[in-house]
DNA sequence: CCTTGAAGCTATAGTTGCTAGAGACATTAG
DNA sequence: CTAATGTCTCTAGCAACTATAGCTTCAAGG
């Protein structure tokens, strides 16, 4: 059995974070040792390791919440893991396309900067004024996860 | 002069936001109209607009904060603005390389699903152990950004 | 056996960048 | 003139934690 500290360093994940998994009941209830703190086992560590790993991978909290109580039922379709891992992977993919393109703005920004002043800094002058932007194309809705 | 709601239709931002910004000195106090509503000028418009563009290509509120302070002093060195838009290019960049690790990692997951029953399903197998992953590599920090 | 320092406990509040709601006043179209 | 928007303030909520305060428990050294 390990205290809630060992399990962290074990499983990368910092002690307020597993106690937070347990309040939101990501994680259930932990055995309590006799001055009341928490102890874990195998089935704990490996809970938390998926929930680690899942997050690497971007899953939510709430994806998260689904594959956990998918995997718990063996014997069903895997339709809905899928599905999810799916949707997972659309996400990834558009983020991966506004990124792409706001890299490319901003490298033009930054390459076309020549140093001098303020007043004649593209960085300042590209952001004050959207049609300075490369072509004519709208922003991406935003780069961050809705 | 326009009010809230058509200045917010101008910059495509929602009209909560703009009254947010103004809350966190992002904007400064509007003028208002006789009877309390906010009027917004040429400059506001302006101001607004840069701080549209810049939190679509990814920008912190605290990085347009530095970066309107540097442009209202135009004479100064363009170094600092150079530095702000360099920091935000390498974390897209970064961001990137993160996406993309993740993206191929989603792919082979989803590809390897046959379809069966949860207990042969490669999503979960491959989220509950990590050493199923494609090589022996370490997952990136996170995707999402701190 | 006792002390000290690390690690654990609970509870609350803060972070970022908004968004949503309630309840009241202002403005405008018909 | 009335009804429908629009705007006002204020408060609370979202994800997914992180930090703080003030306490208790535990493990090791003297």
């Amino acid at each position: 059995m390990l205290t809630i500290g060992k399990l962290g360093e074990a499983a990368g994940v910092k002690v307020p974070t597993i106690r937070y998994y347990e309040q939101i009941g990501l994680l259930p209830e932990a055995e309590r040792s006799a001055g009341n703190q928490r102890l874990y086992g195998r089935k704990a560590r490996e809970r938390l390791a998926f929930i680690r790993h899942a997050r690497d991978l971007g899953f939510t909290l709430e994806a998260i919440r689904d594959l956990l109580s998918l995997s718990d039922r063996p014997d069903q379709s895997c339709a809905a893991a899928d599905a999810i891992a799916k949707a997972q992977l659309a996400e990834v993919e558009s983020r991966l396309a506004r990124l792409t393109a706001l890299k490319a703005e901003l490298e033009r920004m930054v390459v076309q900067c020549a140093g001098g002043s303020i007043a004649d800094c593209r960085v300042i002058e590209v952001l004050s004024d959207h049609s300075l932007c490369a072509t004519d194309h709208r922003h991406p809705e935003s780069e961050v996860p809705s």
